[in-house]
DNA sequence: CGTTCTATTGACTCGATTCAAACTAAGTGG
DNA sequence: CCACTTAGTTTGAATCGAGTCAATAGAACG
């Protein structure tokens, strides 16, 4: 059985970052999954489990996030269609946050045992899907440098440059405008300020007319300006053309 | 040739985290390996590089570390005896951020070519080292918790807190005190906060009776008081035993 | 023995938080 | 179709954690 249309994302997304042959495309591609379908605000996984699929996002937006003392949310990351959000699982089977849907989404579990026998055939996909878990880590990494030393607006808008940069690597997004159902709490959460702190960012990112959103839709108006205020450099991502 | 004493560390290291057949340790110990010395606050690898060998440390500390906005500096991990600092880049090719020594430092410098070979040998081995870069990803998630959620005093006292954990882990600060050349300086570029104000909070910890700090001695004298303050809970670095 | 780090202290400032309230927009059910 | 909820955004005022500036005091080094 071929899945070829619901693998589309992920073998655009591996595209980006490195060439891929017909065959491992097919292997890729011959892989057994499970599609389901998510509201909002739902926990696909949570701290502590020991998942044994892996999720690919075919549409829609993931996030991982874990609680500090017990109550504060931390949102680490964010994931965009073709990027499988747990992959890091696959060698250290315990899961340590979790993982919620962003607005609705539609996601492929694909069982461990068949990627594992997939790379087990291939080196050149085992480098392929390592290298994914090492560029997840980059992304992480540069979220480090934003919390601990660019201010609030810059978080804001280097999220918001990351997240459009990460959209037109699969070919969304393309002109530069894209709809994410992010609320001014998640995007707090995320950029580790206060809700209402967030809100006065935004209205002073559409001050400077670097960015319109109006519900769930943002459109980047200005994006030197934007990627200027944020002191974004894409180079983290590791994406071949950009 | 056998390079078994200076491999002790990183046996000693992956030991702690999985189970080695006598096999998998004499091929990690059979790689070629260049040891070299190294004084303090030396660069070992500069942002954009492409290294064709890995640092392995055998005895003192290093860092990464990159810069926001072209000034600020921002530590993104440290890494004690027995990590391989730079394991990352055997996928990603270009390194995103620059690796230099806290004080003096003997490190192992195995070249890629080495790695793969062993790697392409040992489907278990591959899983091992690619759980290390894994478990180092984890560790900056980590990081992101508390440079988001929480305070000043519970971010340095959750980087000591890992540190002596991570040194216990390879049978260092077995006391649960340990030698580290760190400036307030350092801290202050870890923890995302200013040299004056972590000056004051290492003065708060004193105070509490939490830590004893003297030049570049640490020892905690409130082992339980100290992981509360911090908010600190081991599992994230995935240690078998402890 | 001066030079250079590093640690420490005080005063002032500022970015961001907190608390509180008002204002939307979008359901939901009678 | 309108009251009633509920979730999310917006605004203002008071407060606080942390930054900045500046000066001093030790410690380390050549």
């Amino acid at each position: 059985m071929e899945n070829g249309s619901s693998y589309f994302r992920l073998l655009r997304r591996l595209d980006a970052v490195v060439e891929l042959s017909d065959e491992d495309q097919h292997a890729i591609a011959r892989m057994p999954m499970k599609v389901r379908n998510f509201g909002g605000g739902q926990l696909i996984a949570t701290e502590g489990e020991r998942p044994s699929h892996c999720c690919l996002i075919l549409d829609g937006y993931l996030f991982r996030s874990k609680l500090a003392g017990g109550c504060r949310r931390q949102i680490i990351s964010f994931h965009v269609p073709g990027d499988i959000a747990d992959l890091q699982v696959l060698h250290l089977d315990r899961l340590d946050h979790s993982i919620t849907t962003l607005g609705p989404v539609v996601a492929a579990f694909i069982p461990h045992a068949a990627i594992k026998d997939m790379l087990a055939t291939s080196p050149r996909l085992t480098h392929v899907f390592w290298r994914e878990t090492l560029i997840t880590a980059a992304i992480v990494r540069e979220w480090v440098i934003s919390l601990g030393q660019r201010d609030s607006l810059a978080r804001v808008a280097h999220l918001i440059c990351e997240i459009v940069v990460r959209l037109r690597a699969v070919g969304l997004a393309r002109d530069f405008g894209f709809a994410i159902p992010w609320t001014q709490a998640d995007l707090a959460d995320a950029a580790g300020i206060s809700t209402v702190h967030t809100n006065r960012v935004v209205q002073e990112l559409r001050r400077r007319e670097l960015i319109e959103w109006e519900g769930r839709l943002i459109q980047i108006r200005d994006w030197d300006g934007l990627q200027r205020a944020a002191d974004f450099r894409p180079d983290y991502l590791q994406l071949r053309k950009m």
